[in-house]
DNA sequence: GTCGGTGCAAATGCTTTGCATTGAT
DNA sequence: ATCAATGCAAAGCATTTGCACCGAC
């Protein structure tokens, strides 16, 4: 769970990224006056590995996998934490289930969800920015997430 | 609850919206085999009165303040229904309810919601469907729909 | 030794559903 | 008569929480 960077990454860019990653999740806890515990760190590697959208019930799954023992309390206790310190947001909810997304260092990007078949396609559209940035200019206010989603099926 | 437009509406557009959605709404319905009731008329005339976001549980609320009498259970049937028939979508989710909008006949809007005070405001961005347009035609699919949220808050 | 964290199980609260009754065609 | 809708109360189910125990500083 102490993962480290091994060099120039090749073909796991996950691992560029945990390292800062992880720093802003230790900041924002010490700022909380909280831990950085061996399960919040599984948890937040674990996500980063995901690398598309995932439910809480899915990342439990996965990390019973990986042989890690972990509650659906701390799980839940933990995306809340992440979300709070801006590293995930809740993206998707006409399923069941919440779904959730690594979004730090990101950029903020669009779902194409397809109504007929579910998939979830991540698109990036550099426009959306400049959109969001001017709509908060002008009102005085600053920005803190973006969400756009397209529903779209294919043309019969 | 036999609500019909009584001229060229002055300060109450919704009359002028009623027929179109009560007409979608009844078409919507008989393709499924299904009926138009008291219950499902007044509920979709409250909605349309609503005009912002509303709650299954403020809506069920202000049909009991109309003295209508609705079950909860009809309330969620019907909301369901009226998803299904794209009159409304479900748009906020970030709260402990689901939140929804009514969207037939009226353009694509952003909801800039205020993560300092809670307010969600209504805006428009036409650049937003050409966006959309673009994306779905480079995949050869057809556009159902677009969500776009902006969270700001007041810089400080 | 003090706090916070964890796991478990129980609770919460929105939403859905089973069922008997009612209503429309 | 038939088939669907309604209301009520009971279930479902993702998420949250209370509590006792554990561990880090």
């Amino acid at each position: 769970m102490d993962l480290k960077p091994t060099g120039p990454a090749t073909g796991e860019p996950e691992l560029e990224i945990f390292e800062p990653l992880c720093a802003v999740f230790r900041r924002a806890l010490k700022d909380e006056g909280l831990k950085y515990t061996p399960e919040r760190a599984q948890i937040l590697d674990t996500i980063i590995r995901i690398d598309t959208l995932f439910e809480a019930d899915a990342l439990l799954q996965r990390l019973k996998d990986e042989g890690f023992r972990v509650s659906k309390a701390t799980v839940y206790r933990t995306i809340k934490l992440l979300e709070d310190a801006g590293l995930i947001q809740r993206v998707l909810f006409d399923r069941e289930q919440s779904h959730y997304q690594l979004v730090f260092g990101k950029k903020p990007n669009t779902l194409l969800v397809r109504t007929d078949t579910g998939d979830v396609e991540a698109i990036d559209i550099p426009e959306l920015a400049a959109i969001r940035d001017r709509i908060c200019k002008e009102r005085g206010l600053e920005p803190h997430g973006t969400r756009f989603q397209i529903f779209a099926s294919a043309s019969e």
